[in-house]
DNA sequence: ATTCCTACCGACTGCTGTCT
DNA sequence: AGACAGCAGTCGGTAGGAAT
């Protein structure tokens, strides 16, 4: 490997370019004294003078020109590497989106997020990844391009999120329920039986959402637990069992359900986006996030 | 035609200040 | 302390005009 200050090839390239020290200093915006010293160092490290006086003007040696077309080559090359990306052609954009969401998202509104990509980009295609599978450092190791999650201590630290929405939570029971009959009162929420969500993926642990211990009201502890929103739907759909869910997360899910307002305060939900830093530039990635943040505030 | 003088240009370098 | 850049001065080459 050379050892060179590789801007020094910037210089060399406008030095050789223009075979002229006062001018290679302009173009460079440095002075002609600084140029001169460049011209030195680099005649240092390559062991040739590069530019010698030929009367008053200055023109290359042979070796400085037999580099020259490959120097200018290089240095095109290394522009086109750093140059700020293009505006994404998403007519032509193929590509596979990856989005780690509970699958209470993916039921109720991954139709919409896919029909919302669809507008911009026809050719893509969304793959939800669902809570339950493993997935602990997808966004860091890149297998994951977004996630939606509620930030807990768990949460890495070095992930960018954005705030999607709060969601309120509201008890679902089945249309058959007892409840039905009764008004919806912390006494007579106390006679049944609470579904609880409970995921325990490794590191993390989200309290049962029907827990109300804050409120200071008692409730036997859930007599089951599930890992997510739908399948605590699914199942107050078939028992009597009362499960208590975030509203705007789970509005398709709970369409043939009975939903009530909670009689007792209850903490509600933050979700958010979270990504890796790495993509926060990115122009696809950014207009990914923009399509699940239009599709999770209704801007459809 | 040749020589000398002067002005101008471009490159180089010593000194100095700044930054890491 | 070392690297780097700017300022100012120096040096060498060129061009043009005047004198010879």
């Amino acid at each position: 490997m050379l050892n060179m200050d590789l801007n020094l090839l910037v210089t060399l390239n406008v030095l050789l370019t223009e075979a002229n020290i006062t001018r290679a200093a302009q173009k460079q915006g440095m002075s002609v004294s600084a140029m001169s010293r460049a011209l030195t160092r680099l005649r240092v490290v390559l062991n040739d003078p590069l530019l010698v006086k030929s009367g008053r003007f200055m023109v290359l040696t042979p070796y400085a020109a037999s580099v020259r077309p490959r120097v200018t080559q290089l240095i095109e090359q290394i522009e086109q590497v750093f140059k700020t990306p293009d505006v994404p052609d998403f007519i032509q954009l193929n590509q596979q989106f990856t989005l780690r969401a509970s699958a209470g998202f993916a039921e109720n509104s991954g139709a919409l997020l896919l029909a919302r990509m669809r507008q911009d980009a026809p050719a893509v295609t969304l793959r939800i990844i669902s809570k339950e599978e493993k997935y602990g450092r997808g966004l860091k190791e890149g297998k994951l391009d977004a996630e939606i999650a509620v930030i807990s201590n768990n949460t890495e630290q070095e992930m960018k999120s954005r705030l999607l929405f709060s969601d309120k939570m509201v008890g679902v029971v089945s249309k058959t329920h007892p409840l039905m009959q009764l008004s919806v009162t912390t006494e007579n929420l106390q006679q049944y039986e609470f579904i609880g969500i409970d995921r325990r993926a490794p590191g993390e642990r989200i309290q049962p959402v029907c827990c109300m211990s804050g409120s200071g009201i008692a409730i036997k502890p859930a007599v089951m637990l599930v890992s997510g929103f739908s399948a605590a739907i699914a199942i107050a759909a078939m028992s009597d069992l009362i499960a208590v869910v975030p509203a705007q997360f789970t509005a398709n899910l709970r369409k043939s359900l009975f939903s009530f307002r909670l009689p007792f305060p209850a903490e509600g939900l933050n979700f958010s986006l979270l990504w890796h830093p790495r993509t926060d530039n990115d122009p696809v990635q950014k207009w990914f996030r923009e399509c699940i943040l239009q599709v999770c505030r209704g801007d459809e």
